[in-house]
DNA sequence: CATGAATGAGGATTCATTCAT
DNA sequence: GATGAATGAATCCTCATTCAT
């Protein structure tokens, strides 16, 4: 196991930067296809088309292959959540929860299988690092976005709530993408996901739950 | 890939029988530990106390290992939840919910990791199969809970909803149990949990969710 | 390697001489199916409609197997070949190795695949053991005949002939019978064959060859 | 079963094409001291001096290493008939033949053992690919020599007697390098062999064989 | 004697990683 | 820095043979 997971040195040049990302790139691909245990490094430099001994030059082992596509993945769901969040001002609440979920669903659907391939068992700790890190972004992304919506002061309560909504989008959306052919639409899991999420926050209807004076209605 | 899975043999005499049940539970442990690449048969042997040959007497490969193992469980799971709703007719709709949350977690709690491994890239046709028959149980028993409950004459209405609340019941239990020490407590977590799935039922409110007559509030 | 080939024991009561058989049998059925090394001795014993235990009772290793199928065939051959020379008396010196020839053809399009079989690598010292005292067996059968045929005296000169002789009709045949589809006929090999051991005895012809009284022609 | 017999890369530069030179060797030797299915290629490795891992890198698996192995001694066999041919043409038919048969064996003698591991039941496919190869060639070659030699003009009356030809001189020199110690000499087998060819081609007589005017005799 | 469960050495092959060029 | 040939530990699985019942 490595303990420095992430990329062996900092790009300081631009071709270095090109040449990761260019590696990184392959990875995602590869990993899509196989899977973390059946990707093998030769396949990915080759992919990449570079040599297996350039590939090391970047990325210390496999592992920290891995580690970056996840990386790169979070980073971009964590930004499209935020823009989404952003210009969701206007919106009820309802509203609002529907755009992000929507959005999520329809940003896991670029690369399906990529996301079942990071559930899957990958060297305990590269995994759970970037996991963290993730987690504790969305998690504060999130807690923002309630206080906004809401009146609930004490933000740790909270977190149960963000906990149990975070991992039933994951889940439920991973399923239906690898679901495949299902005898409900999309709509419908977008409908009772948004109900499952208002659901969870029941308990902080006298917060003063959506606040939002752009809302008129009930919501 | 292998066209029979399961065991090699059907074990007919007691000391077969308790050999395969010794293998399982060795295999569970080590998938448990490792994850399903990871893990040796040579390794599920030793744990067993027996010799790889006599594993392979048994187990036709490694595919056939993990598809017991998952099977067990999935058995032991939908058998938990379908005593649990037996006992709960005379509960609140919400209440009745709420046990099979909680006894779900418990289930769970006995071998967190393990799941984990369930969700990996096994050699795609093992799992699915399994998985399948798996979730047509869970479902026709949920479905029947829910006609149960609510005067829902079109079950087909009821898939989308019970697709999402399964997805997100495993999820949130195994991310729960997966993260250790948390700030929040399983009460948190159940609560939140039986809130969401309440929600995901909104929709059907109007069809008389919840007509138990033992049950003379709203809930 | 065994030093002690063949049986492990005399079969002295009936039952075993009927066991014995049966596994012979059943070897020489699966080393056909499969050649020697793919064949298992579970294989045979399957086929033998015994245990594995039973068989390893009677024959000491997988050697031993192949031995004592390879020995039954030889007996038979030198049986047959026998039988041949006997019932030739009467026929010209051309037409007594024509029918050989024919005979020998049919006896092995029984079983071409074993002869393949017997052609592999076998452990050294077994195939060598018997494939000795079969050629021995042979070599004194043709000698025999050749004598009785020329007035050859001094039977040392006839080896290398019947050497090259008995090669070359195990060769030819094998050949024959494995090619499957040709363009020529069984008619056409044997002729060739018959003419080729004429041929390969030119060298006798001065000392008589062929003054068989029964043979007026100049054969 | 490999489809692309052979080895896995091209060599392109030197390095590569003495590696799969020195790979060839070894294998030849253990295969020669073993059998086919008695060598591994573990063992093979460590002759050649070189890690099972770089093997693999030449040769995709153990099929195409007797593959290699045969195709090198059939291009050899081929060659040194067709010299020995070209370089015939001053002599008597009989003589040609005779030297062709004299430097078969003698080629032959450099590695005995060997071709009867080619004898072996290897994984069907693969020897009989290039058995056919070599038999088409050597056929040919022969058909040519013997029109050349004869009038014959129906070269598909020539077939049948080659295949006996064929068949013939590669068992008794097969057999005759395996016997070890036998007592008649070469020269004997080497008679007995032309005086064989000679015979099969008898039923051509009429067909003037052998018109070679370097030769006044009727050979 | 018969049985067949148990054994475990051994074999083909893969693939992450290194390092000489 | 880039290359890719070389490495060899490690894996799944087979099968001849034994021996307790």
């Amino acid at each position: 196991m490595h303990l420095n997971p992430g990329q062996r040195r900092q790009p300081k040049q631009l071709r270095s930067r090109m040449m990761v990302e260019t590696i990184v790139e392959a990875a995602e691909q590869i990993f899509t296809e196989t899977g973390y245990e059946q990707a093998t490094t030769n396949q990915i430099a080759e992919r990449a088309g570079i040599s297996i001994g350039s590939l090391y030059q970047y990325f210390p082992n496999k592992d920290s292959l891995i580690f970056e596509v996840q990386k790169a993945h979070h980073d971009e769901q964590v930004r499209v959540v935020k823009s989404c969040i952003a210009g969701s001002r206007h919106l009820s609440f309802r509203d609002a929860i529907k755009v992000v979920v929507l959005t999520s669903i329809e940003n896991h659907s670029k690369s399906p299988k990529l996301h079942a391939a990071f559930e899957e068992w990958i060297p305990a700790g590269t995994k759970l690092i970037d996991r963290t890190r993730f987690e504790e972004n969305m998690v504060s992304l999130l807690t923002e976005f309630l206080r906004e919506r809401t009146s609930v002061t004490d933000s740790a309560r909270l977190q149960p709530a963000i906990f149990v909504i975070m991992n039933m989008c994951r889940s439920v959306v991973h399923a239906f993408l690898h679901a495949g052919q299902t005898r409900f639409g999309r709509d419908d899991i977008v409908t009772h996901l948004t109900d499952s999420i208002l659901g969870c926050l029941k308990s902080f209807e006298d917060q003063g739950l959506e606040t939002n004076p752009n809302c008129g209605g009930s919501c």
